[in-house]
RNA sequence: GGCGGGGUAGCUUAGUUGGUUAAAGCGCUGGCUUCAUAAACCAGAGAUUCGUGGGUUCGAUCCCCACCCCCGCUACCA
């Protein structure tokens, strides 16, 4: 029994929730309850993102002030937490009033131990989109929507830290610690990268250029750069600085991530966290991108899947099912319309919901009454979980399906009287209910509804859990 | 270009300290059955044999070399 702490990234507030990050907060979700189950305190946190350059400038397109676009938008958000049935403790926002302090405390500490330094920092400029360009965008040196423009180069004074001088604590990090990114080759990778060898990073914008930021203690010129302001919020959702004893408390904690986060999260974040003289965080999770039929999703190719669009047309279990069943822990997953319902007939309503239906008709019709009793969720759907691997969990849960089935066409249960088919009956319910826990992390209504129906004394017939999909 | 991940039945994947007939689920076909959501259960077909071409070996999906394809990162948009 013991504290557990897990957060999620916070997602940028510039589109709508994607079913990327639909599967990174179910996938926490699913990971918080687990400890809940076995006892442990569990503080599971999200929010959104808010500042930084785009915002701003949608903000400014769309007519708004920036704060009145991210309330929008962070309201939407939030309604994820019904939609997916998420169970987190705290929402924050990068915009709330305790963070900005945050934020602009973890400044201040990096910066008293030397890490922070102020440098003229030369950037191209497209004189057409009037943004700021990166190497990584130009095409032949020039930029792809300008290309018979030329490039200005701008001067401007920035905050940089010294990313550099913490090369060797974080090879040192990732040698003691060999499961601190799971998966392992992630680890590598990054570790590959910080030793090739370290730039130090821009964390700030001038003000006049870009208002929309927490601003820079003691320089009233500048505004933080966003990523240094939103990785503080896995800290200060803890309450850090003010309260050190919640946050003594809960961190380090464990984060979870997508790929294109690795570096943020496993060694920029870590970095921030050594230079203000803190703990490192206790693991991160970096899970892979999500297809729809074999391509990266995109508005063009009509193939974006809008989790909320499928939580109303198949249910929120059903969404739940699919991200912690079929998507690959590690790996890059593929989802489609005609996959989703393929697996929502052959695994939800045939398998779960047509034995559900089946066995508690079964007693019904017998007129048995059940003892109550509690079940332990199944050591091995723990174990699977604490690895990352929901997909297999769920696996090991589904094969209790399937035998349950087979056990019933075996045993012709239907066809049994007196003592053996109440032994047989007895059996099921207890099956039943062993399905029914260790569902509860990850199909928390259903599991609720299959407990319910199978608590016995008596048992009446399931309403239809999952009617099938023609 | 560099680094990393992947390329195994229609689909999604498992699998290697190299070893007889390459595994599972879904889908498909047939059978059986009726307690159940025309579901379940049983059986079967299905990989020109594991991206391509070489090599090492008595023997390679698994080792080596080269190449092809897909994806991500390549640092200050997030």
């Amino acid at each position: 029994m013991g504290k557990f702490y897990i957060t999620t990234t916070l997602p940028y507030v510039n589109s709508s929730p994607h079913i990327g990050f639909a599967m990174e907060i179910v996938r926490a979700d699913a990971m918080a309850r687990v400890h809940r189950l076995i006892g442990d305190e569990v503080f599971f946190n999200t929010g959104t993102d808010e500042h930084g350059q785009k915002i701003y400038q949608e903000a400014l397109k769309a007519n708004q002030t920036p704060q009145n676009y991210v309330d929008e938008w962070a309201a939407k958000f939030e309604l994820l937490k019904k939609a997916l049935n998420l169970s987190y403790d705290n929402f924050i926002r990068t915009t709330d009033e305790h963070h900005i302090k945050a934020a602009q405390e973890i400044w201040r500490r990096c910066k008293a131990n030397g890490d922070i330094y102020k440098t003229k920092y030369q950037m191209k400029y497209c004189i057409g989109c009037e943004l700021e360009k990166t190497d990584s965008e130009l095409v032949g040196g020039k930029c792809p929507l300008h290309p018979k423009m030329e490039l200005e180069i701008r001067d401007e004074e920035n905050y940089f830290f010294r990313f550099s001088k913490y090369q060797r604590w974080l090879i040192d990090l990732y040698d003691s610690q060999p499961d601190f990114i799971v998966p392992r080759f992630r680890q590598e990778e990054i570790k590959e990268f910080v030793a090739k060898s370290l730039t130090d990073f821009s964390i700030s914008r001038l003000k006049t250029r870009m208002p929309w930021g927490v601003d820079v203690p003691d320089d009233p010129d500048h505004v933080e750069y966003v990523w240094f302001d939103a990785l503080t919020s896995y800290i200060s959702a803890l309450g850090w600085p003010e309260d050190e004893k919640k946050f003594g408390e809960w961190w380090p904690g464990i984060q979870i991530a997508g790929k294109d986060n690795l570096r943020q999260q496993t060694a920029m974040w870590q970095a921030m966290l050594m230079s203000a003289g803190l703990p490192t965080s206790k693991q991160v999770f970096v899970e892979g991108f999500i297809n729809s039929g074999g391509q990266k999703m995109s508005k063009s190719l009509g193939n974006v899947i809008d989790p909320i669009e499928y939580v109303e047309k198949y249910g929120t279990e059903a969404v739940r099912y699919y991200i912690l069943a079929k998507f690959s822990s590690f790996e890059d997953s593929d989802i489609t319309a005609e996959k989703f319902e393929e697996a929502y007939n052959a695994d939800l309503a045939n398998g779960l919901g047509n034995l559900v239906a089946r066995v508690s008709t079964m007693v019904e019709n017998a007129g048995l009454a059940v003892e109550e009793k509690d079940m332990k969720v199944s050591d091995q759907v723990v174990t699977m979980t604490y690895g990352w691997t929901f997909d297999e969990a769920m696996t090991l849960i589904w094969e209790d399906i399937k035998k349950t089935d087979t056990v019933i066409n075996e045993k012709q249960v239907w066809k049994l009287t007196g003592d053996k088919q109440k032994v047989a009956l007895i059996d099921l319910v207890d099956r039943l209910r062993q399905i029914g826990t260790d569902l509860q992390p990850f199909l928390p209504e259903t599991a609720g509804k299959i407990l319910k129906t199978f608590a016995g004394p008596t048992i009446k017939k399931s309403e239809i859990l999952f009617p099938r999909l023609k």
